[in-house]
DNA sequence: CAGTCTGTGTTAAAATATTAACAAGTTTGT
DNA sequence: ACAAACTTGTTAATATTTTAACACAGACTG
């Protein structure tokens, strides 16, 4: 079966027509997170060294990420804090609330949801769904698990495009299709298993497993030394 | 500060002696876990090919990441799964069982030790503590959470070295330095905050938000096309 | 207000990682 | 036994990502 050409990697571009890496974009919400804490301690300025130190990344690689989407900071002096936060937040698309629905109530799905509304003040729950009856009508902080089949109203209506699913992987790719199917364009998947689904939609996979256990092949490295 | 020449990239190096990337090693989990089903559905033989279909990598970087450590193939056939399911689990270490601990029995907590206990065979969940005296002695699938102070004579009983912790991000610190104290060396943590560590202790961090945030700049992009 | 100091933004170089190409084994069929 | 069909493992080419170097702009000093 002689594959037809790939097409180059689907990264965006900026303003200035280079492209923007995905591990940059990974590293967005890592600095908009510090500057939420810095602008909570009262620090207007900030410099890329300290920043550095707060995320773990050098210093050149934040003032080149920052670089990439315009000049936001004073020579001599730093990037202004409230400025760079809302500059990130417009960058992110995170200036406006984005309302997210959750599929699979089960440990982990209320854990999720849970922490999203308590600390994730960026995005919104509007809704969590479950196949199983004995879920529905339980409530995670004043939210009520819903049964599948109100999933494509609650979707329209609102116009949500973002899902976490957090069911078993046996039924992942089915809850996908019916999500995409729905309108849904963006999916965090906590399932163990490659999931597909028509271009366009973006797929993002938060696999807890593989961390753990490519940590583990690191923990037994540092032993042989 | 003149700060001192940085040791490089401390990835480790193969047989051969070329190094092996992060990323590979974050695919060869993803690789044990499609063995492991196929071995199940006795499949005995997988070609590249197939493997790429499960998995979403290419045909051809799968074939370079297992060519790293030796050639586990055979031409013009493919790959043995068990023996392959043998070697990937040398490779990453999860030939011997690991055990590890959990520090935080919170919601995010009790859903990773569960979630282990009763779907990943590679570790062993040795132990789960907490600070707060109201979670001591309830049960996660049999294991009782234990008090902080307990945790020492585990870790060293059982010459532990891995932990996962699931605290509030103000906490994680003195948590980690806690750990380290008693012999641990690496650390999965889903506390959205920097840590520090000695050299030779290996932190990786799940960060959930991360995640999700970064979706949504994806999600978005998508839009302005 | 010239001179110095600091820290950004930009451009260049180095290091990593992925993709592609193909030579070298294996099996299958005749 | 030989050719055709496959599929690996290796080497070469590309692409991406990180690191480094430094010119430049604003701030501060005396
Ligand atoms: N819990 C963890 O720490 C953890 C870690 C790694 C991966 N995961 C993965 O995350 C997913 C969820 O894990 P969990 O521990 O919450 O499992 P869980 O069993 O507690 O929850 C799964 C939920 O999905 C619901 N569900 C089942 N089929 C459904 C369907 N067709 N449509 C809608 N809902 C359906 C179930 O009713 C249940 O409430 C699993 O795929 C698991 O492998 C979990
Ligand atoms: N739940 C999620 O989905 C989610 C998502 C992203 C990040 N996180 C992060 O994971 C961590 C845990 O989240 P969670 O939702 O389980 O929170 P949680 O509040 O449910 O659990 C935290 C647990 O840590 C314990 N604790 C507090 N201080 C401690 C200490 N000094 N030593 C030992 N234990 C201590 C508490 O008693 C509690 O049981 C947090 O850092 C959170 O930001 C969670």
């Amino acid at each position: 079966m002689p594959q037809q050409k790939k097409p180059q990697n689907p990264s965006v571009k900026d303003k200035k027509g280079t492209k923007t890496s995905k591990s940059l974009i990974k590293r967005l919400p890592v600095y908009l997170r510090i500057l939420d804490n810095l602008i909570r301690r009262d620090v207007d300025i900030i410099s890329s060294r300290v920043l550095s130190d707060e995320t773990g990344f050098t210093a050149e690689q934040i003032r080149k990420d920052l670089a990439t989407f315009g000049a936001f900071g004073t020579r001599g002096t730093g990037y202004n804090t409230s400025y760079l936060r809302e500059k990130l937040l417009k960058i992110t698309g995170l200036d406006k609330q984005i309302r997210i629905v959750v599929v699979g109530s089960g440990h982990l799905g209320k854990a999720l949801t849970r922490y999203n509304i308590l600390k994730n003040p960026y995005v919104e729950i509007a809704g969590i769904f479950d196949a199983n009856p004995a879920e529905l009508n339980t409530e995670i902080l004043g939210i009520k698990v819903q049964a599948m089949e109100d999933m494509p109203r609650l979707i329209e209506e609102q116009s949500i495009k973002v899902a976490m699913i957090t069911v078993p992987a046996e039924v992942a790719q089915a809850v996908v299709d019916l999500l995409v199917e729905n309108g849904i364009s963006a999916i965090l998947n906590f399932a163990p298993t490659k999931l597909r689904a028509p271009a366009g939609v973006h797929i993002h996979n938060a696999d807890l497993t593989i961390e753990l256990q490519s940590l583990i092949y690191y923990s037994l490295e540092r032993e042989k030394e």
